[in-house]
RNA sequence: CGGGGUGUGGCGCAGUUGGCUAGCGCGCGCGCUUUGGGAGCGCGAGGUCGGAGGUUCAAGUCCUCUCACCCCGACCA
């Protein structure tokens, strides 16, 4: 993509209305646009790395069995009532609205009973099961108070899967494969040694949930870490009793801030129950349908992301997530560099490098402190001067050290490994 | 929801105890010069001061109400 084409602009200045740095850096860099307190949109660049962490999620859920779907947004009051999950006393940060008739309807926050109610429709035979169903989709949630840019906000996108399994070991098993298919992700996202399997509450229907902590500073949840396991516990779950239980001793573990960047969670036939999806067995027997509910926070990881991997001078994205893989500078816009230039473009676009072609009529300066501000592994740049010397210049983001390669030994470079 | 803070061109800000046609920087447009780390000079466009009401000869400055945003706390199934 041509830098010219993007309509978004970098600015100098860190946005008053913003104290927290992944929305700082993200909105100074054009990744998003504030529209509201917790409430973003995603520009060109923001988009693409929201897609690719959708991209990386997608891929590992289906590697364990998931089926995207995509559900409806407006919600059935009757469905919630019959989990008594409608009532704003029970559940209070709903956004609600009605039809013009007068009918209540709620905006979707998260949506075990909807789809356990729709598999009424295609389940009822234990030959129908299990099924792993997810989608990648938009929630809405009422928060009091919306805070740190990406972290919490009222709008955000969130992966959420839910499992329905025949009987409590079916569901045990997949539980396991759901946890390590969250460590592949957050590997693939390059913050695996910062994040930790934590337990924390289960709520009514287990003991415990397993949540996804990562550490940072800006995170809203304390944990206790043990480093030797690798394993974690919520400060809303420490105590004596929980330590024995998981054979954690208090003198291993050290407290930290950490981010919630998922939580999966056992739910037993609460919902099944209430909402009488029940299956067939072998045998003829009707028996319970047992769930389980597995999130992760998209735009909340980008957030992360940006916060986590950042210098003074702007973000540095995993190569996995980036918008573009290059960041193409063209310094001198003169024919014969500019053609070199154009040629390079094409060239790599046409071996499948993604490319952000900062072909404006721009000073070096500029184009330099954008490159580093938007954060994209590589930097190639096409001057006299590189021209010169023989090719291009190659540049890592993270690194200071810059080389000469021809262009296509900086095909080779970006195309191998 | 409790406490604290802030709303002035697209962005970041300044506007003394109320007083003349509301300023500055960035950005934007034009011209000249410049050209490898967010250039320099000149000219120019752009705001009615979050909103409503009030006090006053006079309100961006004072009062009342209200909306929004940020931070701390509470909340987060």
């Amino acid at each position: 993509m041509r830098y010219s084409d993007l309509f978004t602009k970098t600015i100098k200045e860190i946005p008053a209305d913003e104290a927290a740095r992944n929305a700082q850096l993200l909105i100074q860099a054009g990744f998003i646009h504030k529209e509201m307190a917790g409430v973003y949109s995603y520009l060109p660049l923001g988009k693409k790395v929201l897609d690719n962490i959708s991209q990386i999620v997608r891929e590992e859920m289906n590697a364990i069995g998931g089926v995207e779907i995509e559900l409806s947004i407006l919600q059935n009051k009757d469905i919630w009532e019959k989990t008594d999950r409608w009532d704003d006393e029970k559940v209070d940060n709903w956004f609600k609205t009605k039809l013009k008739s007068g009918t209540e309807l709620g905006i979707s926050l998260t949506n075990e009973e909807q789809l356990a109610n729709a598999l009424r429709a295609f389940v009822s035979s234990y030959k129908d099961l299990p099924v792993y169903i997810y989608q990648i989709q938009k929630k809405f949630r009422n928060e009091l108070r919306a805070k740190s840019g990406l972290m919490r906000g009222r709008e955000f996108l969130m992966k959420d899967l839910y499992s329905f399994s025949r009987n409590q070991q079916e569901h045990d098993e997949f539980y396991e494969k759901a946890i390590e298919a969250y460590m592949k992700i957050y590997k693939r996202l390059g913050i695996s040694g910062a994040t930790y399997r934590t337990y924390a509450s289960g709520g009514i229907f287990s003991k415990y949930s397993d949540e996804f902590q990562t550490l940072s500073e800006v995170g809203e949840d304390t944990i206790y870490i043990d480093e030797a396991q690798r394993i974690a516990i919520n400060k809303e779950v420490f105590n004596d009793e929980v330590l024995g239980e998981l054979g954690l001793s208090e003198s291993e573990l050290v407290e930290k801030k950490a981010v919630e960047v998922g939580n999966i969670f056992s739910l037993g036939t609460k919902y099944a129950d209430a909402l009488d999806v029940f299956y067939t067995d072998e045998k003829g027997n009707r028996k319970s349908i047992i769930m389980g509910s597995y999130g992760f926070g998209i735009s909340r990881m980008m957030g992360l992301l940006a916060e986590h991997f950042a210098d003074d001078k702007g973000l540095i994205w995993p190569e996995e997530v980036s918008p573009f893989e290059v960041y193409l500078a063209l310094l001198e816009r003169d024919k014969k560099t500019a053609g070199k230039a154009e040629e390079l473009y094409h060239k790599l676009q046409e071996k499948g490098v993604a490319v952000l072609f900062d072909d404006r009529d721009v000073r070096a300066g500029e184009k330099f402190a954008d490159a580093d501000l938007i954060g994209l592994p590589f930097r190639v740049v096409v001057s006299e001067k590189s021209l010169k010397a023989g090719g291009v210049e190659f540049k890592k983001r993270t690194s200071k050290e810059t080389e000469i390669l021809t262009p296509d030994e900086l095909v080779k470079r970006l195309t191998s490994s």
